[in-house]
DNA sequence: ATACAGTCTACAGTCACTATAGAGGCAAGC
DNA sequence: GCTTGCCTCTATAGTGACTGTAGACTGTAT
């Protein structure tokens, strides 16, 4: 029953010292108790919350996201649709960025394979990035990153 | 042969005008001559530049990649190596975010059919993103955004 | 007593832009 | 010449989700 550091938190989470720091700025922790000499002192409530929050951002769910499950968490007597939607809102989210990869692996596949080596000049890769508009009928959205 | 302004430049190679103006101050884009009254003026070398920086822009590569493959096209006698690698590298690392999506789309699946209604507190969506530990063997690495 | 790891705050930097504010420029119609 | 209305200019701040840095203090082991 001994509060943890916020060092402990970090290691039993495994979660970044400053990105739990970063979490409490943003209000996705609550601030914690302080010692007398000013450290924060955690407990096994916030273990697990950390750790939901750190396996659904591995999920991909952005912060807002995650604010709202931690609210539907604490209302565990309403009903489950609301969850249950924004899992299906992060499955359409991760299908839609997983086809947009697809098509960039298929094109990036066929330049490298049309590349004979030789010089620049009459490079098939840059070609193809000149020529980029005429490879795939399917007009690419603006890429996020990687 | 007359010059364009960052306006016609901007529909000419469909970029807009604030990520040429961007583009510039980053150095990917030169610094263009100027009218009287200071407005930039660009010609079709322009043109053509900013439309290679936009397709291998939507192939996913980073501005630093670009600024390489633009380093190489301006000495187009060297060997077409250079360019080969810089394209696999970007293949390598789409094929790595789409293994990782993959994994991720498995298990978002897998929670949301898992999931049949009723009140939050036994909501097997929320479970599993407690468990998720349990789910797949596989570590997922920290993600980068959608 | 000293060394060293941990913790504190505050702020700047990352990437690739986007948005906003406020001022000045340019061409067409009246 | 004047007005209308879009275009362009600079400078600065914001985005998301952190990470990195500086400089000072704290806690613990030897």
């Amino acid at each position: 029953m001994k509060p943890l550091t916020i060092g402990r938190l970090s290691r039993a989470a495994n979660v970044k010292v400053t990105t739990i720091r970063y979490y409490e700025t943003i209000g996705l922790m609550g601030t914690p108790d302080r010692s007398a000499s000013g450290q924060r002192l955690y407990g096994m409530v916030d273990v697990e919350r950390l750790s939901f929050i750190r396996h659904a951002r591995e999920l991909g769910f952005s912060i807002d996201a995650i604010k709202d499950l931690i609210r539907l968490q604490t209302a565990p007597d309403q009903d489950c649709s609301a969850v249950d939607s924004i899992a299906q809102q992060q499955l359409v989210e991760v299908q839609k960025r997983l086809a947009q990869l697809e098509a960039l692996e298929r094109e990036l596949k066929r330049m490298i394979e049309n590349c004979r080596g030789g010089e620049i000049d009459g490079c098939q890769v840059m070609a193809a990035i000149n020529n980029h508009a005429e490879c795939e009928s399917e007009k690419h959205e603006r890429l996020k990153p990687l």
